[in-house]
DNA sequence: GATCGTTCTATTTTT
DNA sequence: TAGAACGATC
């Protein structure tokens, strides 16, 4: 093909472009810097051969590592050759999921089970070892999923290169086993066994080779050792094997990202062909070379060096400033002048290390007249009300699911306590049945409220398994998943609750699980909607969509930011013993300066780099120094904006606020209790006992939870004061130590 | 079941 | 400093 012959949508590429676009050979690496037009030549590539090559759409595989890049892929990818829909272009795991619903019996899987996210699998963790504190389970889990990330299993010899604790395997082989026993699946063997099937099993490897004939891989850098045994065993040495990536951008390590796939990727292969791309269309060169300048003084790295075709530019800054004060009212200035300038407020990203450094900016802000907004910090599933419906539809789908069980079985309250739920969790473990059969057989040995309220639940959970199958029965569609969900919510009462957990606190838990119906209702009432549904949802962790159209500053953290770009960026917080932290060294050194060039690499026009000599964490103030990275830097690179001070101003108040500060939680109690709080709280203290309210029978009284009600008993006790039972309007009735309680009022005598 | 006080501890978070 | 987590308490 020569250049005069190119289709269009080859023409605007550049020479690597094309090259990386059309080379055939079956490896190859592509090193795509930032900015350099990645995302195009994997998209175009996918076109080029289903459009050239008359490659099927169905035979080509591309994994990413997130949602909102498949999704892009795809998107893209049509684009240019509307048949690349039929492409499989997803993330790793969600690939792994599709593998393994397709191949549920060789995983012995029941075709039910659902996937287990990382705090399911901490809980799973707690339910084996019940004494095993809250955190001890988050970090076994964590290891547990680490061991997986590098495909060790529990009798794995080198199992101690993840944890030298003495008993981890044997947590970690019970883990197993109970997962097992649940049925369900982990992240972490989303990609796991998949990887040690195909290796396991030739007849199911020949059979998938001879499906996917091309396989390309995006952010390659960030893949996991689980990851590339799963990519060797898919590519027959026929197939194609195309991965991009960037090992200077490699910066999750902590969640099992090995570089050494990135930089290893030739050895394996030796028939690989290395293109790079390093022709940037973001950023000016004074920043590249910035950027440039910090990464090359990592030891592992392929190495590249990045070029800007955009002209001109102006120099980046660097501030050094006293305190965090200064630094948020530096950003605020720069910010102010960007405006002035002609600019808008979106253009403009503040970068920091920790989430905790949003704080100050959230504080100070507001003052200063400058509108932000925060990415990355509430997520939806981790609310409580949508964990509780997925655990509801995860326990529609596979009954032998604990976890999910344990979440929803006594919420609300149906008088079934842990023994009772112990109980049904040892009967269907030890009897090789579902929970919800254990109910059944536990209705028998449980006596009084629990009795009733185990054969409420397993009504609920049959009545909605019924018309899961009726919808399938009914086949013409009528009705879909987020009724299932809507009549669960009214029917278990829980909407009660969260209704009364909102007039408190003010969440918006009934709105959210409006919006969990919606986002239900595109999928049919069937076993496989819900099943593709929870799918999409747990594989799907992203954090909600901040409303990008506001125009507001940017606050995000330094990881936030792969792939993205803004005009105008400040990297904040660049001290020594905050970024790097000074534990910190070797391979994890490295990886904070490709964390450090990440961050300088998002500016399009300018930037700015900030550090300040006193920061305060931990509620204490610190003396610092500047980062390391930023002495690896050529002075020649920045100006230096805003001349030290020689008297370190911030000093002698900071200390002073620091003893103050520890001295002052010694005596706390006696200072909370001179202050305001009295008034806020008048059924408190017999003290004051001029406000100790009467209780009678027949006194009508409100409760923020449950509204109103009215009081049908009062008893005595021995030092909580009377006792007062309550019948509310919606026939609940409930008890409570008016004492202990500020929800409870008199309304009326 | 709710609340209070004490104690502990403190990155980053694609799936 | 601030938040979560745990235990004690009624």
């Amino acid at each position: 093909m020569t250049q005069e012959h190119l289709p269009d949508y080859l023409q605007g590429l550049n020479p690597e472009q094309l090259e990386a676009v059309c080379y055939d050979g079956s490896r190859l690496l592509i090193l795509a810097g930032a900015g350099t037009g990645k995302t195009r030549v994997i998209t175009t590539k996918i076109a080029y051969l289903v459009r050239e090559k008359r490659v099927f759409p169905e035979s080509i595989l591309a994994v990413t590592f997130t949602n909102k890049a498949a999704l892009e892929m795809r998107e893209r990818a049509m684009g240019i050759e509307p048949a690349c829909e039929r492409a499989i272009m997803r993330t790793f795991h969600s690939f792994g999921a599709w593998f393994m619903r397709r191949n549920a019996q060789a995983f012995n899987l029941k075709s039910g089970f659902t996937i287990y996210d990382s705090d399911d699998s901490t809980e799973l963790v707690h339910s084996i070892f019940p004494n095993f504190s809250k955190r001890d389970c988050g970090d076994y889990a964590f290891l547990i999923a680490k061991a997986k990330d590098y495909c060790l299993a529990p009798d794995a010899p080198n199992l101690g290169f993840i944890s030298g604790h003495p008993e981890f395997r044997r947590i970690y082989a019970a883990y197993e086993e109970r997962l097992r026993a649940t049925g369900n699946v982990d992240f972490g063997d989303l990609i796991l066994m998949p990887a040690l099937l195909l290796e396991r099993d030739e007849a199911i490897r020949a059979r998938t080779r001879q499906r996917f004939k091309v396989i390309l891989v995006d952010e390659y850098q960030d893949s996991n050792v689980a990851q590339f045994r799963l990519l060797q065993q898919l590519a027959s040495p026929e197939s194609t094997l195309c991965v991009v990536g960037d090992d200077d951008q490699s910066i999750y390590r902590f969640r099992g990202a090995e570089v050494r796939n990135i930089l290893n990727f030739q050895k394996v292969f030796p028939e690989t062909k290395l293109i790079r791309l390093e022709r940037n269309y973001r950023s000016h060169q004074g920043i590249l070379d910035l950027a440039h300048s910090i990464v090359v003084h990592n030891e592992s790295r392929l190495g590249k060096k990045l070029l800007a075709t955009r002209p001109g530019g102006i120099k980046p800054a660097l501030a050094i400033l006293d305190d965090q004060d200064q630094e948020i009212e530096y950003c605020a200035r720069v910010a102010r002048q960007h405006i002035k300038a002609g600019g808008r407020w979106r253009d403009i990203a503040i970068l920091y290390r920790t989430n905790a450094q949003s704080l100050g900016f959230e504080r100070l802000f507001p003052q200063l007249g400058i509108s932000y907004r925060i990415v990355g910090a509430l997520r939806f599933y981790e609310r409580e009300e949508i964990k509780d419906m997925l655990s509801f539809l995860a326990f529609l789908a596979n009954p032998r699911d604990e976890i999910s069980f344990k979440r929803i079985v006594n919420k609300p309250s149906r008088g079934i306590g842990a023994t009772s739920i112990d109980r049904i969790v040892t009967a269907a473990i030890d009897g090789g049945t579902d929970l919800l059969e254990a109910c059944r057989g536990a209705e028998k040995e449980v006596h009084g409220k629990g009795k009733e309220g185990i054969r409420d639940f397993a009504r609920l959970i049959s009545v909605a398994r019924d018309t899961l199958t009726r919808g399938m029965a009914e086949a013409n569609g009528q009705g879909n998943l987020g009724t299932i969900i809507a009549d669960y919510a009214k029917q278990s009462r829980l909407i009660e609750y969260y209704q009364g957990k909102d007039s408190i606190a003010g969440s918006q838990k009934e709105e959210n699980i409006e919006e969990l119906v919606n986002a239900a209702s595109d999928s049919p009432l069937s076993e496989e909607g819900l099943l593709e549904f929870l799918d999409t949802v747990m594989l799907d962790q992203s954090q909600q969509k901040a409303d990008s159209g506001a125009d507001a500053v940017t606050l995000i953290t330094m990881h936030n930011t792969k792939g993205l770009e803004f005009p105008l960026v400040i990297v904040t917080g660049l001290e020594q013993g905050l970024f790097p932290r000074n534990d910190e060294e070797g391979d994890e050194i490295e990886e904070q300066r490709r964390l450090f060039y990440v961050a300088v690499t998002r500016a399009k026009d300018v930037l700015h780099l900030t550090a300040c000599r006193w920061r305060r964490m931990h509620g204490r103030l610190f003396e610092t120094s500047p980062s390391r990275f930023l002495m690896e830097i050529d002075p020649k690179l920045y100006k230096l904006w805003g001349v030290p001070k020689r008297t370190l101003a911030g000093t002698a108040a900071g200390n002073a606020f620091g003893a103050r500060a520890s001295g002052l939680s010694g005596s706390s109690s006696g200072f909370g209790g001179a202050g305001g709080h009295t008034a806020s709280s008048p059924g408190l203290g017999g003290a004051r006992g001029a406000y100790v309210p009467e209780w009678a029978v027949g006194m009508t009284v409100y409760h923020d939870e449950y509204g109103n009600g009215v009081v049908i008993k009062v008893t005595a006790s021995q030092s909580a004061g009377p006792l007062v039972i309550v019948r509310f309007d919606s026939g609940k009735v409930a008890q409570f130590f008016p004492k202990y309680t500020k929800k409870l009022e008199k309304v009326e005598h």
